[in-house]
DNA sequence: TTTAGTGCAAACTATTTGCACATCA
DNA sequence: TGATGTGCAAATAGTTTGCACTAAA
């Protein structure tokens, strides 16, 4: 749906930058932009795009990344798996996401992600306080989901 | 200070689970509770420790930070910088530090703590709508420090 | 004495890097 | 064309694991 938006703005912030717009960036970003909410690692990124261009190496994916969370097209979020995962920037978001959280379950491990953009008043209180210019946040709970509570 | 405190809690945490009491487990949680505020890697810990007991290995610090903080006498913390980060667990440190969250500055990458518990209300709120039983949470806020912002 | 815990070295996994080749401007 | 980007394979870094040995109960 957005999907040209994205693209778009992509070769846009490339120009800009006078780089160069290829086929793996386009790839890497369309990807994040369509399975959005799903917090994908490099390899299963690598993965998905093989299945449309299989000549893809698992280095430009890490490049890739790289570059586009400098751009701040793409969000970068970290679960304690192991791994750094991604997701489609928030500026892509418009009006449905602002913002959200990941409450962690430690039993089971499952991640449930919850909207609310209830960190605003805290940011511009730590800005006036601290001079420190904040631009992104991550929060994360950790504890017991539903159902591993009810299983005990 | 508050070492023998930390020491009796271990000692006595781990007998409940029948655990053994081990020199290498006092000591990994006693270096923590003396270096409070200082987000330590294992190999920064391995290293500190070493001087005091250099026959330690770094696979046994591992496994001591993984048991500890299992216990919840350890609180983990990941600053994006490759490693992930203990410190004293926020029930050793009484009445002076609730929780604090982390600034981290995307051009120097200094990391500045910041006082404040101001997530209680949110963290009711999320139990109550959700169900999910909320023990701990990690709050990052990324942008650029006052220093790296005059530098401009 | 007996089992849990340790130290060492090897294994593993996510990520980065060097380099020759390919590709966009 | 000429620099920038890519793919591959090798290197790196943090962490985990297998196993014989040590130490706590």
């Amino acid at each position: 749906m957005e999907q040209e938006k994205v693209e778009k703005l992509l070769r846009a912030k490339l120009k800009e930058r006078g780089l160069k717009i290829t086929q793996q960036r386009l790839l890497v970003l369309s990807t994040l932009a369509k399975s959005s909410g799903n917090h994908m690692a490099a390899e299963e990124l690598y993965a998905q795009i093989q299945q449309q261009y299989p000549e893809i190496g698992l280095a430009t994916v890490y490049r890739t990344l790289q570059l586009l969370y400098e751009m701040q097209l793409i969000d970068r979020i970290n679960l304690d798996d192991g791994c750094v995962r991604y997701e489609i920037g928030h500026l892509f978001e418009g009006e449905m996401k602002h913002s959200h959280h990941h409450l962690i379950c430690r039993k089971c491990g499952k991640v449930f992600p919850f909207d609310g953009d209830l960190l605003d008043g805290l940011e511009t209180h730590i800005q006036e306080k601290t001079g420190f210019h904040i631009v992104d946040h991550e929060l994360k709970f950790y504890g017991v989901c539903k159902q591993c509570m009810e299983q005990e």
